[in-house]
DNA sequence: AGATTAAGAAACCCAAACGTCTCCTAAGTG
DNA sequence: CACTTAGGAGACGTTTGGGTTTCTTAATCT
């Protein structure tokens, strides 16, 4: 679809890294980590496995590096109307980033993470840390304004929206709506931060 | 360590069938899903090839047959002393289960579950859905008992639980503590059902 | 005991990928 | 424009594993 197959561009640096990655994630998303393999990363990102070697050395590190670099969004959320609202928004937009076709990767990478313990790191850094870190920002600040208790705000309940959403997304496939995740708010999160 | 390695002995049937299923999880768990092969399951059974294919036409069906027979223990809590230490009770175990091999092998089976929906569906049902039944059935004879509001048992209250549980022990690797667990219950869970 | 079934071992063929290497030439550099 | 760098294409040799087949012989059945 695009014009003729003639003599074609030659891409090179971030340019063609970046077109690089995105074979990465998609061919991820589309056969799974299982049947992932560098001619088929080569194929979709329309260049050699000779460049793909001189980049990287394996599969493995080629998979860190793309994951690595899709991910850096930051999914900070400013305050908006109090808690609830901050919550529904926060939750909301992971939500959003799961079901697309960034939660489909995801799912097929972390299988060998127990195998793979830089991937496992990567994730855990580039994935993890920082929601669950804006999250908890999200339940501070609130804290502060004196919104919700102080006391409240645990390991455990920071992680309790995440690991909802991600459930739901991530293993069980399905789409929240956002009546999902104001009820998700509404019945688990509020009650545990709510002042007495 | 069994004597000398003479003329071996050989097993049929149902025998046969359960030491391929535990070749099946140990290598799954040792090497994961993504270098699982046909080959290393047969040797680690001390079995050969041909007899696999014998019973199962892939890999695939062998991996979900596998999984498949090796998770039906129903987490069925009886009630003891209230809610809470029902709850505890409840997670507490599925905490045990999730952090033995078994965590590893879920771990390492689920990141193709998207490409595999047979392997999807028997884990959905075999793992998944008893559990949730199981700890929803906790919350429904507390409220039951008037307990609890009755009305806050609801989907995301009960898959709450189970969610962070999961997070915890199968993506993080971490190992959690009775007193974990207990935070769970006292720091999430009670309050989103205890009656105003 | 004799007959039947099927486990185990091994050889086999074949396709897919790996990783390397060579050649050509487009894209950048001065 | 000459020169350097590195991308694209493809051909390799090799390994791995899939899946089949053959053969021997335990285990089970009648």
């Amino acid at each position: 679809m695009t014009s003729a197959p003639g003599p074609r561009q030659r891409r090179r640096g971030q340019v063609l890294e970046a077109a690089i990655y995105d074979a990465v994630l998609a061919e991820l998303a589309a056969v799974g980590y299982r049947r992932l393999t560098m001619e088929g990363i080569a194929a979709r990102a329309r260049t050699a496995k000779s460049t793909l070697y001189r980049r990287w050395n394996s599969r493995e590190d080629l998979v860190i590096a793309a994951v690595h670099q899709a991910l850096p969004y930051a999914t900070d959320v400013q305050d908006g109307g109090g808690v609830r609202a901050d919550l529904v928004a926060a939750l909301g937009l992971m939500a959003e980033n799961m079901s697309g076709p960034m939660g489909r990767v995801i799912a097929s990478v972390l299988g060998d993470f127990g195998h793979a313990p830089e991937l496992q790191d990567a994730a855990r850094e580039k994935i993890i840390a920082p929601r669950i870190r804006s999250l908890r920002a999200v339940f501070e600040r609130a804290a502060a304004r004196g919104e919700i208790r102080p006391g409240a705000v645990t390991p455990f309940v920071v992680q309790a929206g995440p690991s909802i959403v991600f459930n739901n997304c991530i293993l069980q496939g399905l789409r929240l709506t956002s009546q999902d995740i104001e009820n998700i708010v509404d019945q688990v999160l509020m009650p545990a931060v709510r002042p007495s």
